[in-house]
DNA sequence: CAACAAATTGGAATGATTCTAAGGTGCAAA
DNA sequence: TTTGCACCTTAGAATCATTCCAATTTGTTG
């Protein structure tokens, strides 16, 4: 039995999903996606990095963006940008929009109906093949939400 | 009556914009603006510092990124951004979203009806108040097109 | 254990953009 | 019309996020 202390936030996920790409469970990936689970805050590497330190002391910056990288590729994360700002990472995988809070600067999840990502595709004029959308709101939100 | 060979392309947008932001109208700034207007494939900063280059050979890049970011701020222009690439710029003002070719890198203007806008906003939570909304679809466009 | 592939590391390199300081430019009031 | 002044442009330095690199470490497999 693993004895990784946060082992329970991701039962099967990233083993199983690292080994299907013939990649390792390593300390570094699995502390990484601790924090992207822990924490939901859409944080960038540089805040990731500051996270993850405390616990991995020896852990480089490069090795943060690898490991990020390699998460994204194996799809338990997803990248999102918001305008030239630094990338942000996002472990929700249902398909969502985000709102960009203009005046706090931070990130929220917006569920959607898949049924509108639908209609959006229906719209493209013949000929476009879309394999994804994104959908990014810019406003204030009133109160402070998670 | 005005002399300047591509004022067609601007009839009376570009000036009067900028007059009532209270700044001037300079060749740099025109010429910018016609670059845009007349090939609407948005082009990178980089880009448009190439097309104008040979017309006003001793513009610099930094004034490239001064006429752009004022257009932007003007109204006249709309920055695009696509996952850490550099910004394009679309001078097309109508709502609309983007379509990014994964194939060609090429971006195209998919025209939206304003009802989607407004089915969009309609979805978000109470206490978010979104004064914008950019939707970008990835994926491969068949043909060749616009 | 030996050999080899996969990962990590620190630092250098890159690319887009912004900043800075030093001239130009042109309207406006005297 | 001169002079003042705010606006603009310019070249180059600086910045920031990210990627690349070469060397080392780690883990797995024969």
């Amino acid at each position: 039995m693993p004895t990784h202390a946060n082992n329970a936030l991701h039962p099967t996920g990233l083993a199983q999903k690292l080994a299907d790409s013939g990649l390792r469970t390593t300390p570094q990936r699995e502390l990484v996606y601790d924090v992207l689970l822990t924490k939901r805050d859409h944080p960038t590497a540089d805040e990731v990095f500051a996270r993850v330190k405390p616990e991995l002391p020896g852990i480089s910056l490069a090795t943060v963006y690898n490991c990020l990288e390699t998460l994204v590729q194996c799809d338990l994360v997803r990248a999102v940008n918001f305008e030239r700002g630094p990338t942000r990472y996002c472990p929700n995988l249902r398909p969502h929009a985000h709102f960009h809070d203009e005046a706090t600067g931070q990130t929220h999840d917006i569920d959607l109906p898949p049924v509108l990502f639908a209609k959006l595709k229906a719209e493209l004029p013949a000929g476009f093949d879309a394999n994804a959308v994104e959908i990014t709101f810019r406003g204030k939100a009133k109160t402070s939400l998670d």
